[in-house]
DNA sequence: GATTGATTAAAACAATTGTTTAAAACAGGC
DNA sequence: GCCTGTTTTAAACAATTGTTTTAATCAATC
C-alpha cells in the first residue's frame, strides 16, 4: 500500500493511495518482460529484474516459483495477446482471403512497430526448443481455421498450384525478415531508423499486393 | 601424434598416423561449431566443448584464448563460407537479375538443408547484438554488390515500383522463415520431416517465380 | 492492542561458470 | 641422453547464478 504525509496549513493527512496501486507481481512481470524481451532468456538474471523493479530478489520466487515459471508466464501472455487479434479475423467468414491478409499484415507490422523486440521473443521460444508451448496450440488453430480452409478451396479449384501453407509462410516471412535483421540493417548505415520505419509502412501496402500476384502465378 | 602397432605375420611394425591426423584445435573447433549452432553462445558451457572433443577444458583457452574468441572465429568462418559462395553469383556482371535470384535461393536453401542450424547461428548472432560483426561487412558488400546496382536500374527505369531492398528482404525472408519456424511445424504435427524438405525442395523452385511475379506488380 | 497470515527483506547456500595455475607429458634438435 | 619449447592435464580460483532460509514487516481481524 502507498501513502503520503501532505501537508495542509497546519494540519497534516495521511492520504492511502496517491499513486495507482502497483502490485509488486505487476512490478516483477512489467520490467520481467521487457528485459525477457531485450536480452533473451538465459542472458537475464533474476537480480537483473529485482533491481530494476526495486524489489528483492526473493520476492520473485515467492511470487512465481521459480525463473523459468516467471518466464512462461509471461510468455504465454504475450503468445495469447497476438494470437487474440489475429484468430478473430482468420475466422470471419464473412471476409476474403485478400481482405483477411491486408487485415492481417497491417496489424502484424503495428503490433512488432509498437514493440520491436517482440519477434526476438518469439524466435528465442522457437530456439530454446522447449515443448508444450502454448505457441503451438496457437499455431495449430490457425491451420485449422477459415482462413486455411478457405486457402486449401482456392487450391482445390485451381485457384493457386502450390500448397496453401506457402501464402502463410511467405506472408510470415515477409513481414519478420525486416525486424529480425534490423540491427544490421541501421548498424551497417544502409538505412536511419526514420527510412526504416518508412519502409516498414509501405510494405504494409506492398506485402499483400505481392501475396496476390503470388497467387496468380 | 596417432600411432598403430599391426601385425604383419611374425613381424610388428609401428606405424605412423594411419589416421589422418586430427590436430587437438581442429577437434576444438569441428565440436564447437556443432555445440554453439544447436544450443547457442550463453548456453554452450566450455566443459561441454571440452568432454566432446575429449580434451581438457584448459585446452580450449590454451588454443583461442577465450570461449568469446572462440564463437567469435567459428562465426567468422561460418559467414566467411556462406558469402563467399554468394559474393561471386551477386557479382556476376554476364546474368540476369532472375538468373541470380534462382542460383542465389537455391543455393541459400541447400546451404541450410545441409545444416539446418545455421539459420539459428545467424539469428543467435544477430539477437546477441555485439557489434564489429563480420556480418556487417559482408551485408555491406552485398548491398554494394552488382545485382544491387541492376535492381536500382530496374527501378530507375521503372521495372518496378518500389525499393528495390524489398526484393532482397523477400527473398531472404521467404527462405528463412519456414527453417525458423521448423522446430514449431515439425511439433505441431502439420507436415513430419519428408513433407516439409519436399515442401522446401518445391520452394527453391517457386520462390524465384514468386519474385519474378513481384516485380511485375 | 494482540494475533494471524501474507508479503518483503537480507543473508546464506549450493551449483555452475570461464579462467588461471602449476606440474606433467610430449616431440624435436643437438 | 639431455635440453628446449610446446602442448596437455588436473586442480584450484573467483565470480555469478537460481534458490532457500530465516527473520522482519505489513495489513487486516478479532
Amino acid at each position: 500500500m502507498c501513502y503520503a504525509i501532505v501537508r495542509f496549513g497546519k494540519e497534516f493527512s495521511l492520504i492511502m493511495s496517491i499513486a495507482p496501486e502497483i502490485s509488486t507481481e505487476q512490478k516483477i512481470k512489467d520490467v520481467a518482460r521487457v528485459i525477457f524481451t531485450k536480452k533473451g532468456f538465459l542472458a537475464t538474471t533474476i537480480r537483473d529484474i529485482a533491481t530494476e523493479a526495486d524489489i528483492n530478489v526473493a520476492s520473485i520466487n515467492y511470487h512465481f516459483g521459480s525463473k523459468e515459471n516467471l518466464f512462461a508466464f509471461i510468455m504465454d501472455e504475450t503468445i495469447k495477446r497476438l494470437f487474440d487479434k489475429i484468430e478473430p479475423v482468420f475466422n470471419d467468414e464473412t471476409t476474403t482471403i485478400a481482405k483477411k491478409i491486408e487485415l492481417c499484415v497491417g496489424y502484424y507490422i503495428d503490433q512488432i512497430l509498437e514493440n520491436p523486440d517482440f519477434i526476438f521473443f518469439m524466435v528465442n521460444e522457437v530456439m530454446g526448443g522447449s515443448t508444450k508451448l502454448p505457441m503451438i496450440n496457437n499455431m495449430r488453430s490457425l491451420v485449422n481455421s477459415y482462413f486455411a480452409k478457405q486457402l486449401q478451396a482456392l487450391q482445390i479449384t485451381g485457384g493457386i498450384s502450390f500448397h496453401p501453407v506457402n501464402i502463410m509462410w511467405n506472408m510470415a516471412g515477409m513481414i519478420t525478415f525486416p525486424f529480425l535483421s534490423r540491427p544490421q540493417i541501421l548498424q551497417s548505415g544502409s538505412f536511419n531508423q526514420d527510412e526504416f520505419l518508412e519502409l516498414m509502412q509501405e510494405r504494409k501496402k506492398l506485402i499483400p499486393v505481392w501475396l496476390n500476384a503470388m497467387m496468380n502465378v
